[in-house]
DNA sequence: CAACTGTTTTTAATTATTTATATACATAGT
DNA sequence: ACTATGTATATAAATAATTAAAAACAGTTG
C-alpha cells in the first residue's frame, strides 16, 4: 500500500557504483552535493545513507561520512525490484499485443488484466491512459477498454503519417544553412553507419538505435513538439519490433543501413528531388517491414 | 468516496424526459428496452423506476408500469449535479490557463489546484494525464507536473502542423472521384455558410461549429486516425478559442466565412494549384488569429 | 417457450488513506 | 559568514476500500 520506493532503490545502487569508483577510507561529500549528483532529494540521500552505514558500507556521524569499504554486487538491490511498475506494464502489454494472437476490438478487462499483469487495477489504467494517445487502445465513453490492436490498417495509416512528417522535415532540411548544427549530425551518422556496417555480423543488432537516431535527427528540424511526440511513438513502435521480429534481421538491417547511406548521401548532395526519392524508398522498406510484422501471427519471431 | 452517480442522474432525466412526450397513462416498455433506449445498464433502469415510482410519477409492479402523470422541471435532478467531474475540470483548466496569466513552465501544485477547482487531487491527475497528450502541460520524469502553457510558440507550431495536414488532405481530396460522399457534404457546408452569411448579425456565434465541420470534413478524406486525433485537438483549441476571444468576433468571423466559401470554391473546382491557395489564405488568417490571442492577456475578450 | 423480471456476481470508477519523496525552515558547525 | 545538517511540513504517488454500474444467471409469467 501506498507509492513504491523505487527511487530509493535506484538511488542506493546508483550510490554503490560511484562509491565503488571510490578509494576506502574516503570522505563523502555533503548530503546536498550527493543529491544533486543523484537527481534526488536529500531526504532520498539520507535513507541511503542510513542504509550504508546500517550495512557498515560507510561510517557516518554529523557532517564526517567515509567510506569503510567498497561495495559489492550483493549489496545491491536486485534490478528487477527496482524496475518500476510502469517500464514492466509497456513492456508485458505491448509483448502481449504484438506477441499473442488478441482479436482486434477485444473489449479489456481491467481486473483479469491486472492480475495477469502482477499490478493493481489501478496501475494497470494509468499505464492505459497514457498509452491511449498511440491510439492501440481507446478508452469507450460508456466506460471500460478495448484493444483497437497492431492492426495492418495500424501500420498502413501509421507509416501514411510518418511519410507526410518525414517529408516536410527534409523539404526544410535540404533548404538548411551549411553551418545548421544538423549536418555535424548527419556526419557522424554517416561514420557511425559506415563502421557498423564493416561489423555487421556480430552488430547488426545495433542498427535499431542507429535508425532511431537517424529519423530523430531528421525531424528534429522541424522544430516542433507534435512532430517530436510523433516520431517518439514511432520510436517506440520500432523498438519492439526489431526487438520481436527477428525473422531474416541480419539481412533486413544491412539493406537498411544501404538505405540510410544513400537517403544521407541525398540529404547532403541538398537536393531536393534526390532527397525525397532517397526517403521515399527508405521509408516503402520500413512501411512492408512493419506491414508484413502485422497480419498473421507467424511472421512474428522466428 | 466511491464513484459518483452521474449516470444514474443523467438516465434519470433522460427518462423525464421522454415521459413528459407521453400521455398520462400510458404503459413504459421492458427494463431490457428502456436500458437500450437510454444506453445504460438494466440496474441503472431499475434504480431510475424505483425513484419514479416513489415520486408517484409512475406505478409499478413486476412488469406493469405505467405513467401516473407528466413529470415536470423540478423532478429533474439539477444539471450541475448531473455534470461530470472530467467535463467541468476541462473548462476551469483551460478557463484558467488561457484567461489568467500563469507563466509558461509554471510548476503545477496538484493538492493546491484540486483544492481550487473543488476536485480531489487524484481527478485532476487523471485529467492531466488525458490532457498531457496536447502539450500544454507535461510530466516531469521526476514526477510532478508543469504547465508548458497556450504560449506564441505553441500556437505556431500548432498552425504549422495542422498546414502540413490539412495540405496533405487538400492534395488528396481534389482527385478523388466525383462521387465520393466529400462532394456532397462540401455542397452541404456551402449552403449552410451562405444560409449563415445572410443572418450574420444575429447568428454569427453559429460560425465556431461550421469552421470545426468544415475542417473535420476536408481531413476526414485522409481516414488516418492520427489524423482525426490531431485535427480534435484542433477542434477543442478553437472552440475554447471562439468561446473566449470575443474582440472582433462578428467581423472575424465574416472575414472567415468568405475565405471558406472561396476554399470550398476552389475545391470544388479541382484544381490543386487554386485549392492549395485556398486553404493556405484560410490558414494563415486563422494562425494569426490564434497567435494575436496569445502573448499579451489584453488581447483576450473584449 | 420466449420474453421479462428478480437476484447474484463481477467489473469499473472514485475517494480515502498511507507511505515515499520533496521542500522549507531552523539550527549547528567550521 | 557561509554551508551543512536536523527537523518539520507539504506534496506526490501508490494501494485499499467503497460504491456505482454492468453482466450473468435463475426463476416467472403471459
Amino acid at each position: 500500500m501506498a507509492r513504491t520506493n523505487d527511487r530509493y532503490k535506484t538511488a542506493f545502487n546508483q550510490m554503490l557504483d560511484s562509491l565503488a569508483a571510490m578509494p576506502a577510507g574516503s570522505e563523502l561529500s555533503s548530503e546536498t552535493i550527493l543529491a544533486r549528483q543523484l537527481g534526488v532529494s536529500r531526504t532520498i540521500v539520507r535513507a541511503v545513507l542510513e542504509r550504508l552505514q546500517k550495512m557498515r558500507i560507510i561510517s557516518w556521524r554529523g557532517r564526517r561520512k567515509k567510506l569503510l569499504k567498497s561495495p559489492d554486487a550483493s549489496d545491491r538491490f536486485p534490478d528487477d525490484e527496482v524496475e518500476s511498475v510502469s517500464v514492466r506494464l509497456e513492456e508485458y502489454f505491448l509483448e502481449w499485443v504484438l506477441r499473442t494472437d488478441v482479436a482486434p476490438d477485444t473489449r479489456l478487462n481491467v481486473s483479469l488484466l491486472s492480475r495477469q499483469f502482477s499490478c493493481t487495477p489501478h496501475a494497470l489504467h494509468e499505464f492505459l491512459v497514457r498509452f491511449s494517445r498511440f491510439g492501440i487502445v481507446e478508452r469507450l465513453k460508456t466506460g471500460g477498454w478495448v484493444l483497437r490492436g497492431f492492426t495492418a490498417e495500424y501500420a498502413i495509416e501509421l507509416s501514411e503519417f510518418r511519410e507526410m512528417i518525414e517529408l516536410t522535415s527534409v523539404r526544410k532540411l535540404v533548404a538548411l544553412a551549411t553551418d545548421h548544427p544538423v549536418w555535424a549530425q548527419l556526419d557522424e551518422l554517416k561514420r557511425d553507419h559506415i563502421a557498423l556496417l564493416e561489423h555487421i555480423e556480430v552488430r547488426y543488432r545495433d542498427f535499431s538505435s542507429l535508425d532511431d537516431r537517424l529519423h530523430t535527427t531528421i525531424n528534429s528540424v522541424q522544430d516542433n513538439r507534435f512532430t517530436r511526440e510523433f516520431q517518439s511513438l514511432i520510436s517506440m513502435i520500432f523498438h519492439y519490433h526489431y526487438q520481436w521480429n527477428k525473422r531474416w534481421e541480419r539481412q533486413r538491417n544491412t539493406v537498411a543501413i544501404s538505405e540510410h547511406l544513400a537517403y544521407i548521401d541525398a540529404l547532403q548532395s541538398r537536393n531536393w528531388q534526390a532527397a525525397q526519392s532517397a526517403a521515399l524508398a527508405h521509408l516503402a522498406t520500413a512501411r512492408q517491414t512493419l506491414l508484413a510484422s502485422t497480419g498473421a501471427a507467424d511472421t512474428l519471431v522466428s
